[in-house]
DNA sequence: TAGATTGTTAATCGATTAACAATC
DNA sequence: TAGATTGTTAATCGATTAACAATC
């Protein structure tokens, strides 16, 4: 007996992590004419456990996979794309348009899964009506009463970092609930605020750390 | 009796991750004329579990910390840019300038964190001898020859997802230890190479998942 | 001294992996 | 049928948290 069609499942967050690299890769295979893909193949090909796999698909998908087949792939990746939110789209706010503000502010692939960054904010008025890409940048003064109106619930930081925390009262104040924060330091929101940081910092520390210990031959 | 002085002793991956946090935080106090700071009220700048911290500090710390008082901020900043190489400069290369990777060659935080970004590669004939920020852009067949030439272990890989494998392999074949990866594909790479996958498709879908299941109210 | 803070040991939690029966 | 693949249950592993004695 299994437990299907995902109502109120919970998918830990390391499962979620994966999923993407899941839909593009069987994405992929359908684009060559593919019509089954097995949970196997697939953690062959990205370097995963299959257990894992396994598990993650039959998490998400709506029907079984079968027994030697594996899954129909285009059931598998509109279920993948339901469960990632890639068919509705949420609507972004950013703030800071600096260079990795405009980087992301004009990246396309986003809106592709199911992220549409509406607008920019800038407290350069150098930079205020100006088009970045098809997005328009405004004052911060508008902040409050575009969030309001709009009643976005998404907003994407790419400040300086001793400017990220004001800017994340603010939005939070405002009614933004999930923050993308690309600022290298930690926000303090209130309870039930989410937050993805975004930390090159870190993930520098861990590679570089890990090489040393390797060149140092410390197992 | 404590085990002290970090000579072998295995740091795990998610401490290396917090470090440079603490790092930066406690440098901010030191700038503001602070000569201790205690694990606890570290915890509490960035909304930690105090014992987390602790633990995390004991671990790099060269001296213990005294109750009621903490660590001495100099030493401490010390052992912990000594830890995540701060002190010692690594150097790497960079293959795909375009606006991910620009923004990457030209960023100055990277070096004071160690890591020197030495050249771009890239196969675009227009971009090959342009000078971005102070860094030179080189064709890639120079790639080969520069790596074994200057020995460089570090390589960052901003192409294209249907590119990068093939970067990768290139980097491989010439001796590069550890890859840090921007391409949204997941690097085959032989046993013992390490790679760190910078993913931001990956944030997106958790952060907009976690929204959405807030929003049901699904707990 | 009293109490804030330390470092450590044990308990908990969550994610990954191993083992295995079921099935096309 | 035989064997590849499935989904699940149990074991393992690693990281976080709780509890506590030690100390300035």
């Amino acid at each position: 007996m299994t437990t299907h069609h995902n109502i109120s499942l919970v998918i830990p967050k390391s499962t979620l992590s994966r999923l993407p690299l899941y839909y593009s890769h069987i994405r992929k295979m359908q684009q060559q004419g593919e019509k089954y893909v097995s949970a196997a193949s697939v953690a062959q090909s990205l370097n995963l456990n299959p257990v894992l796999v396994r598990k993650d698909l039959s998490g998400v998908s709506s029907v079984e996979g079968k027994p030697r087949a594996g899954f129909e792939i285009d059931t598998l990746l509109n279920d993948l794309s339901d469960f990632l939110g890639y068919n509705k789209v949420d609507e972004a706010i950013l703030v800071g348009v600096g260079s990795l503000g405009r980087l992301i502010l004009t990246n396309t692939e986003f809106s592709s899964m199911g992220l549409d960054i509406a607008v920019g904010f800038d407290k350069d008025p150098d930079l205020v009506g100006l088009q970045i890409g098809s997005k328009y940048i405004l004052p911060m003064e508008k902040m409050e009463s575009y969030i309001k109106r709009t009643g976005v619930k998404i907003g994407i930081i790419t400040v300086p970092a001793d400017q990220a925390q004001s800017v994340c009262d603010q939005m939070v104040e405002c009614g933004i609930l999930a923050i993308w924060n690309f600022a290298f330091t930690l926000l303090n929101v209130p309870k039930g605020i989410l937050v993805k940081n975004e930390n090159l910092p870190s993930s520098l520390a861990v590679l570089s750390q890990q090489l040393a210990n390797k060149l140092n031959n410390i197992k």
